[in-house]
DNA sequence: ATAATAGTGTCTCTTAGACACTATAGC
DNA sequence: GCTATAGTGTCTAAGAGACACTATTAT
């Protein structure tokens, strides 16, 4: 092949007529947004959700899918990304990242033959847990992210995660994979809460991500060793006990990773 | 940070004249791929490089640009970067994982008004010292990956970075990142070498890739502390000093990070 | 006072780094 | 023997985790 000169062509619905080879059909492309909130079970434990949608045509009728569509010429990756999210829930993401492209050939289905095959870039995004109340739809609902999760009594089973279509499954417990091992070295786990928060529900927060308990005095330690938070003059009175400081994150608002913002 | 030119040797523009739409434009998809080899330079300190493609046309004739092409239709995203590898050097790699998916608004060049906008899937390549040698070509060289890299006599001054096409020097630094995020906590350094190596050999590769003197005795300990070296029967024999016992890599032959591998 | 959680202090065990030491080849 | 690098031993400082302790509110 010569490295130069060679035309792309466009792909995708039709157009380009003049194209023939099949060699040279292009694959489509599709975002899809892996997003997740904290909330609590039917056990009153706090847990990863996330919103998906349920498929009303084959393949995989009937069963739930991650959010997603195609990217439009005038949008970035993350822009497209975020209208995942606002097109499904309505929701407004804390934090938003990239977390792969899948692209394998057994993607789509394999029963259609000739059907043709969808790249997908799929981002992950955090949303806060008290704007993460949307209208669930039949088609729209919160379902438990990992087997963690306890049932929602009706599609999961208590230590078995939820089946869902393609392989969106990977797609999800990699997405799972990423934000608990990011928790652990960077500040992504403010982005469940809202400006002011006590410590002790950044505790809960990482111990719901991570799913142990962790020491009080250590976190704290660990915690305010990063600079990236700020002690308020306020309190969280009424509990029955010694009223907890409130903090605020001061770190970056990070949508995208640093280092990767607008691309 | 602004992100300019797609990363790939499109053409450039003027084509597709018969897509006229905006708006259902696809924007076109390719793959990219870092390729990063240790190599002596001048003065003999190892360091990094990698095959550049020099372009030549319009926008940014006559510069550097990272090797790429078009997606086929009936290749994996891993297989369509192995290509981009054999297509340019004829290597094969030791290591290949995806890095980034680049597809900001400002990636087409800006003149070029109705230029196709391209998203382009990253990928990132070691391949090994001693094969790392293929027949340069005027628009195929070897080119020092970063600052550090010193001057290969012509494109790069020492202690500034070679400027590359479109926004593939912002590419190369985040592969860079990566790699050298990497190598502090995974296994890659092993890649760079062949089946039976020294631990001095190794502590060279990690030295040239993080730029600094490692303690021999520490990273002997820590490398050791991984159970994915084994000692061989054997020594290399030859220098003025106590022969050093050769080992082999029995880790994960990673091609792909562990978990993405297929899709 | 009691219950409950906020917040502090500190001990220990592990680990990262510095660095001194011994080993063994070629000359 | 000397030189050069291989390879080992060990001291120290910093950090992670366990856990006991004090502080302050509502009742």
């Amino acid at each position: 092949m010569s490295l130069f000169g060679e035309p792309l062509n466009t792909g995708g619905g039709g157009l380009n007529a003049n194209v023939s080879e099949r060699a040279t059909l292009q694959p489509s492309l599709a975002i899809s947004t892996v997003i997740f909130a904290l909330k609590p079970d039917a056990n009153g434990k706090v847990s990863i959700w996330m919103p998906l949608v349920r498929r009303t045509r084959e393949p995989f009728k009937g069963q739930w899918a991650l959010p997603g569509g195609p990217l439009h010429s005038d949008e970035s990756l993350e822009d497209a990304a975020r209208r995942n999210l606002q097109e499904t829930t309505g929701i407004e993401p804390a934090y938003l990242e990239q977390l792969y492209a899948f692209g394998g050939l057994q993607r789509s289905h394999k029963k259609e033959i000739g059907a043709q095959r969808v790249v997908s870039i799929v981002y992950w995004a955090l949303v806060k847990g008290d704007t993460a109340e949307f209208e669930e739809r039949h088609n729209v609902q919160w379902q438990p992210a990992d087997a963690q999760g306890s049932s929602n009594g009706q599609d999961a089973i208590q230590g078995s995660p939820l089946d869902l279509a393609f392989d969106h499954r990977e797609i999800v417990d990699y997405a799972l994979w990423r934000l608990r091992n990011k928790i652990e070295y960077s500040q992504v786990g403010y982005h469940f809460l809202g400006e002011l928060f006590t410590l002790a529900q950044l505790r809960e927060v990482h111990e719901a991500v991570l799913n142990k308990t962790l020491d009080k005095a250590n976190f704290r330690r660990d915690i305010l060793a990063n600079k990236d938070l700020e002690e308020t003059e306020h309190f969280l009175e009424g509990g029955r006990h010694r009223p907890p400081k409130l903090y605020r994150y001061t770190g970056p608002r990070g949508l995208g990773s640093p280092s990767r913002s607008t691309s």
